[in-house]
DNA sequence: ACATCAACTGTACTTTGGTTCAATAGGCGC
DNA sequence: GCGCCTATTGAACCAAAGTACAGTTGATGT
């Protein structure tokens, strides 16, 4: 199986190649120079606030074609309009190599490959995840009620950065980060870094 | 990860034990009778025509328990509300013994099991032609280089837990979580929870 | 002009997380 | 028996995270 990574840039992400080293990897407007006829997985990056129409034209995928979508911040609406359009499946864009292979390994076989939470919310009713959760205060959804400098230090904290580098990489105090941390979690009524990291890649309700 | 088939008698299928020789095998009535505390997947029978309800009182399945549905007669309806219900998967009773070690392997590690004509309904696109799931399961290699306990203290901190938190659920010292944690990052070669929250989640690296 | 809000920063503090010294006890292989 | 690993815990410690209270600046709207 042919692995072809598309994104707005021709820059593969490291994990791409260490889990696919002879995997090809395009710009998105360079899709119609594959060749043809030989069975293909295709991995459509999605970056933050886009729309897979906005990636991908519409155009209908070749039958030899297979479609996994790559979603920096995995949201349940993305996710489901790529399966209706014919995805076979969606991950993190910055998922370990082992879970690429997995996911390739499924959908090369005519598999689905579908991450936990919306499986559950698909499904819908009570899981026991939630019930866990004993009080749940309505969901919140975090990119609005955020403000942009916000939406930037929750990303960062979401994605393993410590208060020390959030700072370093946005040129402003430690103790800037802390505030903007303490109003995040005000916000969304969350806990510590730990839980906004779990909300924003979409692992928890 | 230890492994219970709960059925009307207490006859497990061949190929409950050929897939796992160490099983537990009982009765519904008998169900109380497990000791708490060490992780289990409980395989519920569910004979033609029985519903979740008869074979498994509605009573909140403990932490430290995963449900996979066998049904005789697999039926989306059946399937949709035992995942509702919190179940983790759900295949074939008379599936073969690799089949079910593939779902306890997905399951262990925090997955769910969807048969695909479910998955498909449920997402409600395309049809792609579907080819049969040939083999291998999808598996993770953190689960494989740590301990049981290790791997228990991981789940609950990928989770969203503090120490205190975990230490309460298992019945152990927050010292003792401390001791795991340290263990766990050094095996893995992380820095904090957080990371190591993505690398369960299959997140990151 | 005034109110409001986002962004930013400081000092001081409490809490949590994580590490570094230990140490004890049980299981398992050689 | 003797290592080796796992599980467990203690005391002490440092670093990081998070909170409380207080303040400046600039943009924006009424």
């Amino acid at each position: 199986m042919n692995h072809c990574f598309v994104d707005r840039d021709a820059l593969p992400l490291p994990t791409w190649l260490e889990a696919f080293p002879r995997a090809r990897v395009m710009r998105r407007e360079q899709l119609g120079l594959l060749p043809s006829g030989e069975p293909v997985v295709l991995w459509v990056r999605l970056r933050s606030g886009e729309t897979l129409d906005s990636a991908m034209p519409p155009a209908a995928l070749a039958a030899w074609q297979l479609l996994v979508l790559l979603a920096d911040e995995p949201d349940d609406e993305v996710v489901a309009d790529a399966l209706g359009r014919g995805a076979s499946g969606c991950c993190n864009t910055h998922a370990a190599p082992e879970v690429l292979q997995q996911v390739a390994l499924v959908v090369g076989n005519g598999g689905l490959w579908v991450g936990q939470s919306l499986l559950r919310r698909l499904v819908g009713g009570t899981s026991r995840a939630l019930a866990a959760r004993s009080e749940r205060p309505p969901r919140v959804d975090w990119s609005t009620v955020l403000s942009e400098r916000e939406v930037q230090v929750a990303r960062l904290v979401a994605g393993g950065a410590s208060n020390r580098e959030v700072a370093d990489q946005l040129s402003i105090t430690e103790r800037t980060v802390k505030a903007h941390l303490s109003a995040i979690f005000e916000k969304l009524g969350l806990r510590d870094r730990l839980q906004l990291s779990l909300r924003i890649n979409g692992v928890q309700v």
